[in-house]
DNA sequence: GCAATTTTTGCAAGCGCTTGTAAAACAGTT
DNA sequence: AACTGTTTTACAAGCGCTTGCAAAAATTGC
């Protein structure tokens, strides 16, 4: 609202004796524009040390050289990592990048979405999103550039950047049966993310491929924050007969599960192992170092941004879907059971 | 750039059988709109799916109810944490945040002030800017609003939020002091950042209260990094006679020297002490865990959004300086030196 | 050296909105 | 019922930029 007067193109083609629509043309696309004049516009616009406005260029039809970014919350370092990752993405371009929290009303995805569609972006990331909303449809039905991260959505009609959830599941919970445990707990994520329910059907398949039952009683609901798992591992831990091992979602819970674990005088990995899922920096700074799985963070933000990047340069592209490799950590919360 | 047709003013305009300024009038300042007029307009909009073009609202000279928030870098969870804050507080408002970050090219801080004084955002939040850039003096210039997180510009002419970073390295060196330690070690951060000269002279001046003397050898630089710290706490480790006890400016550069003492083999809290400052949550999850100074780093970030929020609301404000009180935060890794 | 091209430039219009100003509608007075 | 004084609405202009179209300049071929 201040900024008294910054200089425009017309002042910049007053200095450089052409017409500002000669400077608007050297200054975004390059369509025959003379190389002498080309110069001149350029010197003039460093002298005036002009600053394109992006909001006159957006609604003139331009682009606003802005990616939205969509994320539940930034509470969770696995949230942010990813952020960073897009980022770093990103500054690599010339994107600079909008954020747009969702936690706290709920719904908010939907009108933050109609708002960056109305021009407030040019695309679209949505980190692990509630897919259960409509407003995808809305963005695919206008043809707006958009890319999921870490959420596919069942209808598979969205291009998206995921990881091997299940298969990161299965070896965390074969991790722990090939150490000889039989009573693994499971703490479950939210149940309205794909990451969970694939993660829960990974634990399932590993037990059913070792001959190990499935009890109901040994999955608590983690919902993937720390509070939560705590209480979960508490639920787990006062059963008459105890998991050996517990696996976590995510490893946030299995924080809370650490918490939980240690408040019950047990000991990791002698007394009861631990492994989690996403491999957030703190995983290999708590004690014990927590085995996890881990999913390529950073990388998904970058993935994320190549693609949106793709589809910003060609509208047509057609639907891309992209599985990064999660990893087992092998650190030290995990033991044979005891004797 | 696709968006094929969001309903204008002109369309609501038309739908409640009213001119498009009163439309403009009634959806942003209410002035003189009779209250019948105001019902059609609404029912009009919400019928519609109305969002206003953000773009447009502030070329034409409204807000771009954007605030920009420039950081210096994603990877620190101190740097995240204050995110973290100013996205909370912004969320209540209806203010949109605008995600800088400058670390990779240097110089990009001065573009950005630039961009976002162009009309990109209607304040900004520089949250530890390094202050020797001048682009600070061309926002007051300008009369721009703006506020410092944690750096208080030498001359005194912003308005800031800050914590007490010289009573709080007193207060932790203090800490050493009382439990005996008569060599304590200091692992500076990056020179260019006053919290770090802050850090700095408070410990300088806990050692000359207590007639402790002061030793150039036991100053290692650590930037703040955890690399960095790393390699400071070697420097200091290998001296003949280290010092018992390591006082590191930011937690970060503390997790190095963890590291550091750790390869050393020597046991924290045992055979050397450690504390940090910060307290990102990162600290109390080490092992052992990190005694600290806590700054609020939510806050921090509450408090700048507050900031600017009033100043938004009246631009004639005058300078205001706020310093948020740092604590001791005890936990595992201090104890007297051996005997 | 001139017409026919082709490249380059300039003008006008318009993106969706705010806002100053003028006109219209309404009230309250005599 | 005419006249003020208000409140409410409409119109026009313009924010800084892009872009289609037409005019001007440069280039080519003969």
């Amino acid at each position: 609202m201040p900024g008294n007067k910054m200089p425009t193109i017309y002042d910049i083609a007053k200095e450089a004796g052409v017409s500002y629509s000669t400077v608007s043309r050297t200054l975004s696309g390059f369509e025959f524009v003379k190389e002498s004049t080309r110069e001149k516009v350029l010197a003039a616009s460093q002298k005036l040390g002009y600053v394109p406005n992006q909001q006159a260029r957006s609604l003139a039809g331009g682009p606003s050289n802005l990616i939205g970014v969509l994320v539940p919350t930034l509470s969770n370092e696995y949230i942010t990592q990813i952020i960073h990752g897009i980022d770093d993405e990103l500054t690599k371009s010339n994107y600079n990048l909008i954020l747009y929290t969702t936690n706290r009303h709920q719904g908010k995805e939907a009108t933050y979405a109609a708002a960056i569609m109305n021009g407030a972006a040019d695309a679209l990331l949505l980190v692990a999103p509630l897919i259960t909303d409509p407003y995808l449809d809305v963005l695919r039905e206008q043809n707006f550039p958009y890319v999921l991260i870490d959420q596919a959505d069942q209808s598979d009609q969205s291009t998206a950047v995921n990881t091997t959830n299940r298969k990161g599941a299965y070896e965390a919970t074969h991790h722990l049966i090939r150490l000889g445990h039989r009573r693994i707990g499971f703490i479950a994520g939210l149940p309205q993310l794909n990451s969970a329910i694939e993660r829960f059907s990974g634990y399932k398949a590993a037990l059913a491929d070792y001959d190990l039952p499935f009890c109901e009683e040994y999955v608590a609901l983690g919902k993937f924050t720390s509070g939560n798992g705590y209480a979960a591992a508490q639920q787990l831990l006062d059963m008459p007969t105890p998991p050996t091992a517990i696996f976590a979602a995510n490893d946030l819970s299995a924080f809370g599960v650490l918490e939980a674990i240690r408040e019950h005088r047990l000991r990791i990995p002698e007394d009861i192992s631990l492994v989690g899922f996403d491999d957030i920096p703190q995983a290999a700074m708590v004690y014990p170092k927590l085995t996890t799985i881990r999913q390529p963070l950073h990388q998904m933000g970058h993935e994320g941004v190549k693609l949106i990047l793709e589809m910003l340069a060609d509208p047509a592209m057609e639907l891309r879907r992209i599985t990064l490799d999660t990893q087992l950590i092998v650190r030290d919360s995990c033991a044979p059971p005891r004797a």
